[in-house]
Parts: structure tokens; C-alpha cells; sequence
DNA sequence: GTTTTTTCTGAACGCACGTTCAGATACTGT
DNA sequence: ACAGTATCTGAACGTGCGTTCAGAAAAAAC
């Protein structure tokens, strides 16, 4: 009843957002318990709150960081001057980035509704930025006379929705490899937005 | 405390309906609490029991009715022969199908995590026999040289994928009128499947 | 070896949950 | 007018919720 033989918030910080993020992911973030996120840790449920001030914020953080980690891999990227290079090279990102994190992905589209006014702000202000990556690339190719698109916004959230599509079925090891599935896509988005 | 003036089991049972509906729809499943919907109707909680067996009945019930309806709406549209034409219709009628009814769409996506296995199953065949409909049109266009797709399985993913994109975003008596939305739709579908 | 800091337990708080049911009132059919 | 049925209330059941906190043990600092 008391600290632990080997207890370290070094440790046990990160387990927390682990299980947090699987069990949100699986279950919803209604449907999760605090209690439930600390047996999965091995704790009581009032450890967890020496590493957050509220289960709200548990959510918020692990969007937030998500989100982050999004901006900042995409920002890595190399930037061909090329409209048709970088709108290829941003589908297959997208599909890479996604896919190797299908949790985080499907929390941070799922469960926008249970976050506070303020970090629903600060969520969607952070995809916004994503999306207009995209809808730079899309409105650089329409003026360069590459592509045709009646709309650079709509087609922006088409081909997001298309791409997210991927996270749906796509399982590691199946049918088809990642490589195959990102052409499959690429060839999709580039046909529907040529000119 | 008792049956009070006015009450029908006709007027009751679909208000009940349409108060889980809404409110699954705004705060989701495990969030809405049976008071929050009986308040909503004018009941005390215990007066839904006489309407459904339980709240998972409820959910289920709402997702099965919305995947007949679309079923039966979609079987009442004319079949072109042409592959071309059936895809154009198919696009269409998904676009206004699904943003004539936003709450059932986004729930039927959503809440499937908190159906029993078997309700799962039911609802999961359902939908895929909706999805099988467009496969077949690609498969079709496919044998007749007027589609190009290496997977007619993924392309139907994708394709449903960027046109429920469209619910995200859609609004009535928004910038552009449905008619617009779907002719641009169309028009990045058309391409994107395309020999 | 002693003190200080970090980490966790276990119990408790008030509250809301899904569901059941006996009883009361409104409606319906005769 | 009366009997039978449909509909709802209000209270209750046990359970689990998010969160707080005093105190205890382990680790770190000195």
C-alpha cells in the first residue's frame, strides 16, 4: 500500500498512454474506465492521476501528439517543385504515416465529440494545417494547368477520405503489401484529379 | 404516476426513435444514458422497457433499419446497362441517400464497436451487400474495357470511402447545391475508375 | 545512515448508470 | 357504466463511475 519495488514515472508515464490509447481505440473513450486503464498498467486508478489531471486530458494529449508527429513527419518530407511529384509523394505519406498507426489515426477521427469546445479547437486547428498542405499542392497543380479540379477544397477532403479509406481494411502482412496498396491509391487519386 | 393523458404506443415508440437517434448521433452510445433519452420523450426512464428490451436493442434496431431502408431505396433505382451509367447512378444515389439521413449514417459507422458479436455480424452482412452492388458495377465496366482497376474490391473501399467523405462537410443550403456536390463527385469518380 | 523526494495503495466521496416492477391512471370496447 | 387493456410513474436494486487524499514504501540525494 504504497510505492512499488521498481516504480518509475519514466515508465510507467508512457504505459499509461499506451493503454490508454488501446483501450480508447478499442472500446471508445466513453465506454473506458480509469479504473480499466490502470489494471491494464497494474495500478490502482488513483496513480493514474500523478500523470494527468483528468481523463479528458488523457484523450486531448494523445490527439494532440498524434497530430504533432503528423505535422512534423510530413514537414521531413522531401518538396519536389513538381505539383504531380509531390501530390504523389503526399498520397503515399499519407498511406505510410497512417497505417503504421491505426490507433492513434482512428481516436483522433472518432472521438472529436468528447473533447472540450478548447481542445476541439486545438484538434482540428492541427488537421486543418495538414489539409492545407494538401490543398496547396492540389491549387499549385491547377494553376501549373496539371490538374483539374472544380473545387480545390472539396477535392482536398475527397482524396483525404479516399486515403483514409486504406485504414479500414488494411492489415500488415495481408493480400497485398503496403507498397502495392500505395500505388493502387496513388494511380486512384492521380486519374480523379488530372486534367 | 401513472399512464399519463394523451399517451399512444404510435406516437411514443418512433419518438423514442428519433430522441436515441439524435442523441447517439451528438454524444454517442456508451455517452447517451436511457434517462437522457426518456427526458428527451417526456418519460421516465422505465417506460422505454416498454419499447425496447434493452439500450443495445435500441442501437441495433437503428442501424438495421437504416441499412433496409438503404437496401430497399436502392433497389427501387433504375439499372442502366451501361456500366458507365450505373456507376453515375450509384454515385448519386449514395451522395443524397446519405445526406438525407447524416445522424443514422454516422452512427451506423461509428457505434459498431458496441454491438454484440452477432448484432456486429448482422449489421456488417448488411452493409456489404449494399457494397457488393458497386463491385459488381466495376466489374462489369471492368469486363468491358471501360473501367481500369487492378483490384475491384479495393477500388469499391475507396470509392465508398471518398463519397461518404462527403457527410463530413455537406450541409444543405450551403455554397453549393447537392445537385453541384454530386456532379463534382462524379465527376473525380468517373476519372479515378477510368481505363 | 539519514533525510527528502517520488511513486503508489486503499479507502472513501457523491453521483449516475441500466434495469425491474408494483401500482396508478388513461384509454378502448362492450 | 363498467371491465379490460395499454401506458406510464416513482422508487428501488446493485454496480461502477471520476476523482481526492492521507499515509506508506521505495528510490534518490546527501
Amino acid at each position: 500500500m504504497a510505492r512499488t519495488a521498481g516504480s518509475h514515472s519514466d515508465i510507467t508515464g508512457p504505459r499509461i498512454q499506451e493503454a490508454a490509447l488501446k483501450l480508447f481505440a478499442r472500446h471508445g473513450f466513453a465506454a473506458v474506465s480509469m479504473r480499466q486503464i490502470a489494471g491494464e498498467v497494474g495500478l490502482q486508478a488513483g496513480a493514474l492521476y500523478n500523470y494527468t489531471p483528468d481523463k479528458q486530458s488523457l484523450l486531448f494529449d494523445l490527439m494532440r501528439d498524434h497530430l504533432n508527429d503528423l505535422l512534423a513527419a510530413r514537414a521531413a518530407q522531401p518538396m519536389p517543385d513538381d505539383p504531380m511529384a509531390r501530390l504523389e509523394g503526399f498520397a503515399r505519406f499519407h498511406i505510410r504515416f497512417h497505417t503504421d498507426r491505426p490507433d492513434e489515426v482512428f481516436i483522433a477521427y472518432m472521438e472529436l465529440r468528447n473533447l472540450t469546445p478548447e481542445n476541439f479547437e486545438a484538434v482540428t486547428g492541427l488537421r486543418g494545417k495538414y489539409e492545407d498542405e494538401l490543398e496547396d499542392i492540389l491549387r499549385q497543380g491547377v494553376d501549373a494547368g496539371v490538374f483539374a479540379v472544380p473545387d480545390t477544397k472539396i477535392a482536398t477532403l475527397a482524396v483525404i477520405a479516399m486515403l483514409n479509406g486504406v485504414n479500414t481494411w488494411y492489415r500488415p502482412g495481408g493480400r497485398l503489401s503496403l507498397e502495392a496498396v500505395e500505388t493502387i491509391y496513388w494511380d486512384m487519386v492521380r486519374k480523379a484529379v488530372t486534367a
